[in-house]
DNA sequence: CATAATGTACTAATGATAATAATACACTAC
DNA sequence: GTAGTGTATTATTATCATTAGTACATTATG
């Protein structure tokens, strides 16, 4: 697996936002453990032609959330969960989140049911990827 | 009750995505009926001290997104939620909110349990406030 | 019909920001 | 020492949110 970043240049979703997300994501699915090392900010930027500065900013953002470490020189790696921050601001902002879908989901004419289902649905997927074993290079 | 909405200026959320989101909650939550007159775009601009053009952006999207009908002359009403669409880019684009909540709260440390319950949880408050009556003025 | 109130459309200007570009610097591994 | 790493800086371009001002079309009211 050399490269799962996927970026849609035309998105209204800025690039180097894009990468946090997946990146995130492949954190919380498993498919990244703690240790794991990142794909250079060059090498990466070459590979998605961008600028080097748009993985850049995307990695500072990433190690500011506390899922990152970084050491210059050496490179960039999945951060030790025990030390991610999870304060009450986080919380807050956690719950607009939730707010702003069940808006959404309820102005769509979905039922309470449904919702549930569905976000149970999306968060099995998260668990399964976690615990089907760790595709590693 | 005069005006229910509050925007943030100095926020990164745009100040027309505030509205739509308030209006939208407020119809999800059932404080604003089937029917129910929103202000007239000058006058909500009035008060909010911000551009006519901003407010009439912001329900510009709430008519494409089926929550309101405009009808020039009389005003922006609350529409009727059978005439909504639900189609499968909604849904996916509801998927893809959700998945960005587990993903950020999977990397803050909490357990599934702990999201399921935190959804739950504010999934009541929007019902409840749909039954607990509506206050009309 | 006349007037006011409504939403809509258009053009222009300003400020913020995403992204690129080109360097240069600092640290680490070998 | 050399190569590879993240970081910092400055400049430039393009996009977009917002304001501003004006004008138009439709509807409600009398």
């Amino acid at each position: 697996m050399a490269l799962w970043i996927q970026i849609t240049p035309g998105s209204d979703e800025p690039i180097y936002l894009q990468i946090v997300e997946q990146v995130g994501e492949a954190i919380a699915k498993g498919q990244l453990a703690v240790g794991d090392k990142l794909p250079a900010v060059r090498k990466l930027a070459s590979e998605l032609v961008i600028n080097p500065n748009t993985v850049a900013r995307a990695y500072t953002i990433l190690e500011q959330t506390g899922l990152v470490t970084t050491k210059t020189g050496s490179g960039t790696f999945v951060a030790d969960p025990a030390l991610r921050s999870k304060d009450a601001a986080d919380i807050n902002m956690l719950a607009d989140r939730i707010d702003g879908i069940l808006s959404r989901g309820l102005n769509l004419g979905l039922e309470s049911q449904d919702i549930i289902a569905m976000f149970k649905d999306r968060l099995e997927k998260f668990i399964k990827t976690r615990q089907g074993g760790r595709q590693k290079k």
